[in-house]
DNA sequence: GGGCTACGTGACTTCGAATGCAAATCTGGG
DNA sequence: CCCAGATTTGCATTCGAAGTCACGTAGCCC
């Protein structure tokens, strides 16, 4: 049995134990946990030893509610099962972690679960949130009544003027489409994603008209985001240009995936030979020796620094205006698309 | 403008703004919100329209302070990046969520991070914690100083008796022997997880141990559960059994992928032709068709609604006995391994 | 109508830390 | 040795909701 001083170790010591231990005052506690606060040098030593012997950590919640700070920030999220998120919810908390900000995450089963969790985002007072799901105009309106700072990630306010950080599809889908063309590929069909997705709709349309401009149309179908629609989407776009296909966009890197592995297995295509495969994220998979997928790699790393240090700017100063911060993708020359 | 009343809102009205609005006391406000409370029907729809009105939600911190209570569960993961865990994290969240709780997430760079976050858990008076990372037992003791509840997440504590949720290593990687054994393999290989991982040490030990049922024994070669120590792993194991090796076991499933594109790339063997793979997991990847793997697959739903129902049920009784729960995998009989 | 129960309601205290302000202590100079 | 000025320190209050207790009121029965 490691456990020592019973009670006041079971109920978590408070300021007051702490001062008592050590002879001072719970102001005098308090203040040695602060950062520029003025206690003598000897009075310190006392109190850290006291607290350090009694286990004591200062009760955040506590805090909270005197501050009006509870340093908390929601992140909410509604597909975590993506690929793409995990890796961007990884580096969100790290570096939220060393700006002294902990993570209360949302993951959103259905669209409609939106209200319930914006129901617990208020009630937990978070100093901001970050949000990488869909968002209705009013729920967004929400925030800025309450003056609470969101950071979009990935999607920009519909109507409403919103702080966010995306990942250029304009700049990226243009250099893929132009490596296509360049490549010299005649058919070209597209995947699109989810009609309610922000990114995927801003994808296709950036290829579509890219393509408009070098006189091409091509179709479109839509896909899911996940594996199986690549597959289904190939078989759709193969009939719909009798097998001619020879360039295909994808809205995501899974999509992609999915599409190469149905052509290799379900339509005896090589990829890039019989048909050149582009997606858009730059997961992890994306770089297995079976794709090599040419892709737009988002810059995760720049993209959460970024939406973390502007949440802590408008935490900070509410005032400052909705900024959006466009970052550009870097191209990834893979091998699932043949060059020109 | 979407805000009105601005000052109220602004700050976020509290129950006593509901109260005078609703003429009755602050208790009144507070029993309306709580559920076995005895309010006069008259009275909870005066307030409630009140509450409407001002935009009014209890501020959790504040009950937390009260109750003791903070309905926060502090889950702590390791390796967010590693394809398992993110729908781990998923389903744990939503399970969590019904349950009127909260996820506050921490996730390590690196292990020596785990002191820093365990302090802010302690800051937080989390009412318990689900852990998917290697921590110390004087770290387990801690939790058990403090009477804070942890579910240990496919790992035991080591020596401290901890709640566990594990999937069944041992008659997972039977399953897999055998069924290798039945296709008649030869030449055996194991690719090993990282040493520190629990999982990975377990996993890699039940195989060997079967094989050796079978009068087997076979190299065992380190990786790190990552696609690259696949194909680095495979490239050991092709030297030490003079290339006869076909038979390969991976701890993990992404080293299992890694291991079948390296062979077929790098080393032109077809799988499973030429060897046979298997993995663990089953995470999505593992059912593309260009992989078809041939594992085990862990009962995540059912797995991850043991723990939260475990950890719900020792922060209601903390006297609870440290149960570990061992949940069987199932058996994927995919196509990277030759049949008997 | 008196007395009883039962329910509804409000005053007050509590949780644990932060902070404005005043008191106490220390510092150094004269 | 005393006093001005600068630090330290403690007291008292505050944050927002929950819960105890005691009082008020309505309903009911005899």
């Amino acid at each position: 049995m490691a456990s020592g001083a019973s009670k006041e170790v079971q109920r978590g010591a408070t300021s007051y134990d702490v001062a008592r231990r050590a002879g001072v005052s719970q102001s005098a506690v308090s203040r040695c946990f602060k950062k520029g606060a003025s206690v003598a040098p000897r009075t310190r030593e006392k109190i850290l030893t006291a607290a350090r012997e009694l286990n004591y950590y200062p009760n955040a919640i506590a805090q909270g509610l005197i501050t009006r700070r509870s340093n908390l920030v929601a992140v909410i999220i509604s597909n975590l099962t993506n690929l793409y998120y995990p890796e961007v919810l990884a580096e969100l908390t790290q570096r939220l972690s060393t700006q002294g900000i902990r993570v209360l995450l949302f993951s959103l089963a259905a669209e409609s679960d939106v209200d319930e969790v914006l129901d617990q985002v208020w009630r937990y007072r978070v100093d901001g949130a970050i949000v990488a799901a869909r968002l209705h105009p009013d729920q967004l309106a929400a925030f800025a009544d309450r003056g609470v700072p969101v950071i979009l990630y990935n999607r920009v306010g519909e109507g409403v003027p919103v702080a966010s950080v995306c990942c250029d599809s304009v700049s990226g889908e243009h250099a893929l489409v132009d490596a296509l063309i360049e490549g010299d590929h005649q058919v070209f069909g597209i995947i699109a994603g989810p009609a309610d997705s922000y990114v995927g709709e801003e994808r296709v349309e950036a290829a579509r008209s890219r393509l408009h401009q070098f006189g091409r149309v091509c179709p479109i179908v839509r896909g899911d985001f996940d594996y199986a629609s690549g597959g289904a989407g190939l078989r759709e776009l193969m009939q719909l240009t009798d097998r001619s296909l020879d360039a295909l966009i994808c809205a995501n890197d899974l999509m992609a995936i999915g599409a190469i592995d149905s052509a290799r297995a379900n339509f005896g295509i090589e990829v890039p030979e019989g048909l050149s495969v582009v997606g858009f994220d730059g997961v992890g998979p994306a770089t297995w020796l079976a794709y090599q997928l040419t892709t737009i790699r988002q810059p995760v790393r720049r993209m959460t620094e970024a939406a973390v240090s502007m949440l802590i700017e408008r935490i900070e100063r509410p005032e400052l205006s909705p900024e959006q911060r466009l970052f550009a993708g870097e191209l990834l020359q893979g091998n699932s698309a043949r060059l020109g």
